[in-house]
RNA sequence: GGCCUCGUGGCGGAGUGGUGACGCAGAGGACUGCAAAUCCUUGUACCCCGGUUCAAUUCCGGGCGAGGCCUCCA
């Protein structure tokens, strides 16, 4: 990795910023939590797609595109989805119903990751196609005597674990005094949870050696991270709230069933998002998906480009709570305005840029060292190269506004026009035709030829 | 009740035991017929109270405030 620096990454086990060592440097690999696929993501769903497809490439980046793997679920089985289904496809079978609902929404969230910049993980495991590795994780569960069954459930033994709480920092026994979890009676503890429960006819189920079921929330990420990471990984990533109890119980599943002593060496949390300082909710009626921003105009009256959405995310760092706000779009896009495009230019990254992310995933550093490198670049040509290198790491590379020919010789037309009205000092004539250019979002931008003292003008598309 | 974060200038936002990052906005200047764009210059800060220290925004303790989690929400 000649001239990276050593990559530090915040542990949420350790609550400490420690060296990253890979298990393997030719295969890095990294398993973040996916999309529910039920309804259309929010914008606080796109917080950790973001962050943690720059921590993607800065992998590719430090070790090689060959040699990380990131695996990024995808949830389609779930009661959200079999309710969301029932009523969308009242007609339909059961099964068709909800492979309808988990379908278009999958395609949908792809649609808009892709629409923010990121690059598509290795695999995308789907819950429904991995339940023979669920249960086989159950059946080893069951033998280790770290499950039991009761009241047509399997259940975790939460006792059976001596360290269990480790990541959330979690006593559970103290925890029960206040929270007043509603204690099931077929549970030994009230911490224990769902690995597998029985379904109803009306719902989805597969067949197991329990009963025609389907499996608990947690077990498909032990699934699917042990069939295509391996039983130890280097980086498991997700939201703060996953931490407890889905990062735990993953944890607990895993490390039971394979005996090992970590599941993955370093846990990784972004933090919330709020909408105009407030939290994000229906009942609030600030939700917004990033469909809608994209695409519509509810949010402040207009749409919203994917790189302008993924710049204002990056402008605050990933484990911070990050206010989303018509304010800071804004700041984005004008960032992001003053951008040179850099076309095929190839270069290296700037030591800066990789430095900044290098370190816990700083992008707030990263995109200020990108600025100052854009606006170097947007003077000198020769630094394109380093600029849409280091742009790339960061996933926010502006690109060439495709232009009608006839709209550019128009254009052109009208520049010259008013630099023959310049030149003959009729400046009302010549304003007005700035002005016009303006109102249709040309930016004339005047300069001086080095050489003859001569006045040049050039033009951009402002977004 | 338990646990976990966080509190920096108008805004955003890193970071550090000792010399006021940086970006945006603002102000002043250069350039311009006037602008825009660009360039130069520039002000304002570390929630409160103790403690440790020659020195704390930075470490420790206690407040106050904000947010999150405590069974399926990123």
């Amino acid at each position: 990795m000649g001239g990276t620096p050593t990559l530090k990454l915040y542990n949420t086990l350790t609550r400490e910023k420690v060296e990253f060592r890979p298990i393997d440097p030719d295969n890095v690999r990294m398993y973040v939590c996916g999309p529910t696929v039920y309804d259309y993501a929010h914008i606080g769903n796109a917080r950790p797609v973001i962050v943690f497809d720059v921590l993607f490439r800065l992998l590719r980046h430090a070790y090689g595109a060959d040699h990380v793997t990131y695996a990024r679920n995808i949830t389609d089985v779930d009661d959200k989805i079999n309710a969301r289904a029932l009523r969308d496809y009242p007609t339909l079978p059961l099964n068709d119903a909800i492979r309808r609902v988990t379908e278009k929404t999958e395609t949908q969230f792809l649609d808009d990751a892709r629409a923010l910049g990121c690059l598509d993980p290795d695999v995308q495991p789907r819950a429904t196609e991995n339940i023979a590795q669920m249960i086989d994780i159950i059946e080893k569960l069951l033998a280790k005597s770290h499950a039991y069954q009761a009241g047509g459930e399997v259940l975790f033994d939460t006792k059976s674990m001596a360290d269990y709480g480790q990541l959330s920092k979690r006593n559970l026994d103290e925890q029960q005094a206040g929270a007043r979890v509603a204690v099931e009676a077929h549970k030994k503890s009230p911490g224990d949870f769902v690995l597998w429960k029985l379904s109803a006819d009306n719902e989805p189920g597969w067949e197991s050696p329990w009963g025609r079921g389907r499996p608990g929330w947690h077990i498909e990420c032990s699934a699917m991270s042990s069939r295509y990471l391996g039983e130890v990984f280097d980086i498991h990533g997700g939201g703060l709230d996953l931490i407890f109890p889905h990062h735990e119980n993953e944890i607990a599943q895993s490390r039971c069933a394979h005996g090992t002593e970590v599941m993955a060496n370093v846990w990784m949390h972004n933090g919330f998002l709020q909408v105009e300082g407030r939290k994000m909710s229906k009942s609030e009626g600030n939700f917004v998906t990033i469909y809608e921003l994209l695409h519509t105009e509810k949010f402040a009256g207009r749409q919203w480009p994917g790189d302008v959405l993924r710049l204002a995310m990056l402008m605050t760092h990933y484990r911070e709570p990050i206010d989303f706000s018509v304010k800071r779009l804004e700041e984005a896009e004008h960032l992001l305005s003053k951008w040179p495009v850099p076309g095929d230019a190839k270069g290296e990254a700037d030591p800066a840029v990789v430095a900044a992310l290098a370190d816990d995933l700083n992008t707030v550093a990263a995109v200020q060292a990108v600025h100052a490198l854009a606006q170097k670049a947007a003077a000198d040509p020769k630094l394109l190269g380093t600029f849409a290198a280091s742009a790339t790491l960061i996933g926010v590379v502006p690109q060439a506004v495709e232009l009608d020919e006839g709209l550019v010789r128009d254009i052109d037309s009208r520049v010259r026009a008013r630099l023959d009205l310049l030149k003959a000092k009729n400046f009302a004539e010549a304003d007005k035709i700035r002005d016009d250019l303006l109102a249709r979002g040309v930016q004339i931008k005047d300069g001086k030829d080095p050489a003859t003292g001569e006045r040049v003008t050039t033009w951009d598309i402002k977004r």
